[in-house]
DNA sequence: TTTATTTACGGAAACGGTTGCGGGATTGCC
DNA sequence: GGCAATCCCGCAACCGTTTCCGTAAATAAA
C-alpha cells in the first residue's frame, strides 16, 4: 500500500490539495517558494501520485498494450526490446499479450483492451486471423492502433513492415542462382497478408526465371511442431523431391534442418535451404543458415514512435501510414552451390 | 473513449448505479430477473467497466510487473510466456520492464513501482546489481515480490530457481569425463548468487576430480559482445589454452564458436564446450552444442502462482519460500570425447 | 484614490465504479 | 393480525488526483 497521499502532503504543508498537485507539476500558478516546499517535503516523504486516480481523471493511462502472437522467437523480442525502450523514454507503460497464434485469445484480448486501460495498441495479428471485426471494434472506440509486421491490410491504420513481396522474391531468386531447379515454400498461414506478399514474390521469383510453379511444393504449415515436421518430412521424402526449401517463418527451417538430419539428407548438397529468420545463431549452424533478416528492433522502435506521435497529437498520422523498412539477405553456407 | 458507463447503464435501466455494479458481480443482493435485465443490457451496449476507477476505489490493479534483464533471450522470453499464461487464467494483466542489464534502470522501475501500480512483482535481478535497496524498498511497500532465476539470497522473499550448483558441477563432472584436463569458466557477473553458485560447482567439481583451479581460466565477461569477444580470444589463443569451456550464459557459448571459427580451433577435438542455454537449435550448432537447459517455461509458470497465491491470499507464503526446478544436462557433440 | 490586472492559492466538483448502511416491501410464523 | 426475518434495492460516501472557478491580496494603471 502506498500510504502517503496527496491530501496528506497538504495537511502537513498547510496547504490545498489543488495547489500541492499544481506545485508538483510545476505549474506557473504557484509561487517559487511553495513549489520549494512541496517538492522537498514531496521528496522527504517519499510521494508517488496514485496513477489510476490520476488516470481516472485524465482519461488518459500512460500504458500502451503489445498484442503478439509469440515471445520465443526473435523478432518479436527483439520488437518488444525497441517498443519498450521508446516506451521507456516517453514515460509510458507496456502490457504484454501473447495471442499463441490463437484467433478466439486475440478476440478476447482486442475485447478487454475496450475498456480503456490503454492509450493505443501495437499488434501484430494471429496466424489464424481471418475476421477482423474485434480489431474494427478496437478503432471504433478510438483507440489508437499501430500494427507492425503482420498486419492487417483491410484496415485503415498505421503499419510497420518489411518488403515481403520483394524479400520473397529475392530470397526465390537466391535460390534460383545457386542452382535449383525445383524449389518448395513453406508458409504458415495464407490468411495474413505477408505470408500473401512472401509467396507472391516466390511466385513472381519462379516466373521471372522461367521455372513453373507446382502447387504440391506449396506447403500450407500450421502451429502444431509436430505435423509440420510430418509435413516436411513427407515433402523431402518424396520422388519429386525438392532442391530448394524458402521456409517463410525460422521454425519451419529448424524443421527442416531435423528433417534433413533424421533422413540423411545434406544441406546444401541435396537441398538448399533459405528463411526469414532472426536467429543469433543462423551462422553456427550447421550448415550456417542463409536468411533474410528483418530489423525486428527497428520495427518496434518505429512502430512504438508513429504511435506516441499519435498520443502526443503532435502529428496527425495518415491512417494509411506506411513504414517499410527493408529486411536484409544474408547467404550462408545452406544454399552454397556445389564448388568445382 | 469508452463512452457508455456504469451511469448511463443505470438510467436506461431505471436502477441505481449500486444495483447495476452489484448485478454485474453477480451479488447475492440483486434478484435474477434484475440480474438478467442487467447482463443483456451491458452485453447489448457492450458495456466495458473503467479498470482505473475500479483500481482506484479497491486498491487493487489485477496488474503485475515482470522486471529482467532482457527479454531477446529464450529463457527469458520463455519464462515471460509462462508468467503471462497464469497471469491470463487468473484475470491479470503483466506489465513488462527491461532493464538491459542495468543497475540504474533496475532502480528507476522499482521506484516506479512504488506508486502502487501492481499489485505485485515478478523479478529476475540485472547483473550488475549489488545494492538491494530499491528493492527492499518495494517489500517495505508491501508490495508482494517473486524472485526467479537471478534472485536476491538477502531478501526474505519466495524465490523460483535452478539447481545451478549441483548443474555447475555436473557440468564441470562431464567435462572432464569427457577428457578435458583443463577447464574454464565464463561467468558474467559476480555479484549474482546463481553466478556464484554455478562458480562453486565449477570449483568443487575440479576439486572432485583432483584437477587444480588455476584463476586465469576464470574469465570475468561483462555485458558488451565485443569485449566478451576479445577475452575469450585471448583465452583460446594463450600458449596454456584450455581443453573445455563451461559457459554459465548462452551468450558466452556463442561467442566461443565464434572465436573457435575465426581462431580455427575445432569444436570438440581441440576444445570442448558446455553451456547453460535454452537455445532451441543447440542441436542444429556446428557442432551441436551440449547445454544446461533451464526449465524457463516451467519456472514462469512457478512464479507467477507463487505470487498470485500470495495476491489471493489462499495462502500465506514463507517469505523463504524457495522452489527448485532442476536444470537438465543434454549431451551433444560440442563435449563429445575422441573415438579411436 | 479608485479601478483594473496580476499573482497565488483554496473550494469543490468532477472522473467511474464500489460498498456500508438503511429502509420499504414481501413473506413466514405463531 | 402482529412481529420478525428476508429480499431487493437506493443513497451517499469514498478512492486520490485534477481542474474549473472564484477570490483575497498585491501590484499596476488611471
Amino acid at each position: 500500500m502506498n500510504t502517503v497521499n496527496l491530501k496528506q502532503l497538504a495537511k502537513e504543508l498547510n496547504l490545498s490539495a489543488s495547489t500541492v498537485s499544481r506545485a508538483l507539476r510545476d505549474s506557473w500558478e504557484i509561487s517559487t517558494p511553495t513549489k520549494q516546499r512541496v517538492f522537498d517535503l514531496a521528496k522527504k516523504m517519499n510521494f508517488q501520485p496514485n496513477p489510476y486516480a490520476s488516470s481516472l481523471r485524465k482519461h488518459r493511462s500512460r500504458t500502451i498494450a503489445v498484442v503478439i502472437p509469440e515471445v520465443a522467437n526473435n523478432f518479436f523480442a527483439l520488437a518488444i526490446k525497441g517498443i519498450e525502450t521508446i516506451a521507456r523514454e516517453k514515460g509510458y507503460h507496456v502490457l504484454i499479450y501473447l495471442t499463441n497464434e490463437d484467433v478466439k485469445e486475440e478476440v478476447a484480448v482486442a475485447s478487454n483492451l475496450q475498456s480503456g486501460r490503454v492509450d493505443g495498441v501495437i499488434l501484430s495479428l494471429s496466424g489464424e486471423t481471418k475476421d477482423t471485426r474485434h480489431i474494427q471494434e478496437l478503432q471504433q472506440r478510438n483507440i489508437p492502433l499501430v500494427f507492425f509486421d503482420r498486419v492487417c491490410e483491410g484496415i485503415g491504420a498505421p503499419k510497420v513492415m518489411t518488403n515481403d513481396y520483394e524479400s520473397g522474391f529475392i530470397a526465390t531468386e537466391h535460390l534460383i542462382k545457386a542452382g535449383c531447379r525445383r524449389i518448395a515454400h513453406l508458409t504458415v498461414s495464407m490468411s495474413l497478408s505477408i505470408s500473401h506478399k512472401r509467396m507472391q514474390g516466390y511466385t513472381d521469383g519462379l516466373l521471372r526465371y522461367d521455372q513453373q510453379s507446382d502447387q504440391e511444393l506449396v506447403i500450407h504449415c500450421s502451429n502444431d511442431e509436430e505435423e509440420n515436421y510430418r509435413l516436411i518430412r513427407a515433402l523431402l521424402s518424396s520422388d519429386k523431391r525438392p532442391d530448394g526449401i524458402f521456409a517463410s517463418v525460422e521454425k519451419l527451417a529448424v524443421q527442416v534442418y531435423h528433417v534433413c538430419r533424421d533422413l540423411g539428407l545434406e544441406i546444401p548438397g541435396d537441398v538448399k535451404v533459405i528463411s526469414f529468420s532472426n536467429l543469433v545463431t543462423a551462422s553456427l549452424l550447421n550448415p550456417s543458415l542463409t536468411t533474410i533478416a528483418q530489423p525486428a528492433y527497428e520495427m518496434g522502435k518505429e512502430a512504438a514512435t508513429i504511435l506516441f506521435r499519435r498520443l502526443e497529437k503532435k502529428y496527425i498520422v495518415m491512417p494509411d501510414d506506411q513504414v517499410i523498412l527493408p529486411a536484409k539477405l544474408e547467404p550462408r553456407n545452406s544454399t552454397r552451390s556445389a564448388q568445382i
